[in-house]
DNA sequence: CGAATATCAGTGACACTGAAATTA
DNA sequence: CTAATTTCAGTGGCACTGATATTC
């Protein structure tokens, strides 16, 4: 018995349950620096962006919405690992940056992840995985209209 | 400055993106219907055993701790879709169950969850599809000590 | 008693919505 | 005043650890 396609479904189900060893894994390496992998994730866009960023374009390359960016950059600031400061041309705007102590650390960090990549996609071999990231590549293209809203149905 | 190898971190990165953007989509999806994806899940696990479950098993395949289930348990049970029973030759087990309307809503829960697979998946084309489902089926192996930690009794 | 099973209580991590403050 | 930007307060989703009753 097979319906007309349950290949989307099963490569789904796959999906999931492999992400969810990935954030475990992640988590449990990342641990030890005392960061979460949203985190890690948040200094690693930092760390791609050459100039300071504000908070609403920080929040759209996490593809989370501004007020959770902010509980992120808290905790970071908290840390000494980023920096706020005021947009001199639009005072509403915060931008934010890592400092040096943060760029230092980033460096674990990258390491950490790549390991935790490797680690679960090495079984692969080269060519399996060059593969795979062409297709997960062109999957990842776009697909807006994806992201954030979320509607509550009371009840 | 690239290191030797930083493919398998860049897969993981597109992973966790899309895996993201899958689960918001399933929310979304599954929200109608009053359930959470993690209750989603059970019921296709349920569905998918002919018999009723233990905790501990259901959880196990779940892959979450066991008190975490009772909560997944506990909010199915009260709408209906799934019903406790006491086992009858270890009284400290539980055992779990679809009911008749947890069957039929599961029906429709599996026909949302291939749709929101299908729309994220579909744009590969069917080559594709089938060979991005053979390099997750490798990878979904069976990786191990990739879970929580909390038991890994014995062997 | 010691081991297994499930549940209760509390917590962490993540991101969402709605409302408020500040500035354009 | 209206709009944009960020932050505050509260909440939902998910799963974890530790402690506790019940049963084996």
């Amino acid at each position: 018995m097979s319906p007309p396609d349950t290949t989307s479904a099963q490569i789904g189900e796959l999906f999931m349950r492999l992400s969810k060893r990935i954030r475990i894994r992640a988590g449990r390496e990342l641990a030890p620096l005392g960061l979460t992998p949203a985190q890690a994730h948040a200094m690693k866009v930092l760390s791609h962006a050459e100039r300071p960023l504000r908070m609403a374009e920080l929040a759209a390359r996490l593809e989370i919405v501004p007020r959770s960016a902010t509980t992120v950059v808290d905790d970071l600031a908290a840390r000494g690992l980023i920096e706020r400061s005021t947009c001199d041309r639009d005072r509403r705007a915060t931008l934010v940056a890592l400092t040096d102590h943060g760029r230092a650390e980033f460096r674990r960090i990258r390491a950490i992840r790549q390991s935790a990549g490797a680690q679960v996609f090495d079984r692969l071999g080269e060519r399996d995985r060059a593969e795979l990231l062409r297709l997960l590549s062109l999957l990842a293209k776009d697909g807006d209209e994806a992201h954030s809203c979320a509607r509550r149905s009371g009840s």
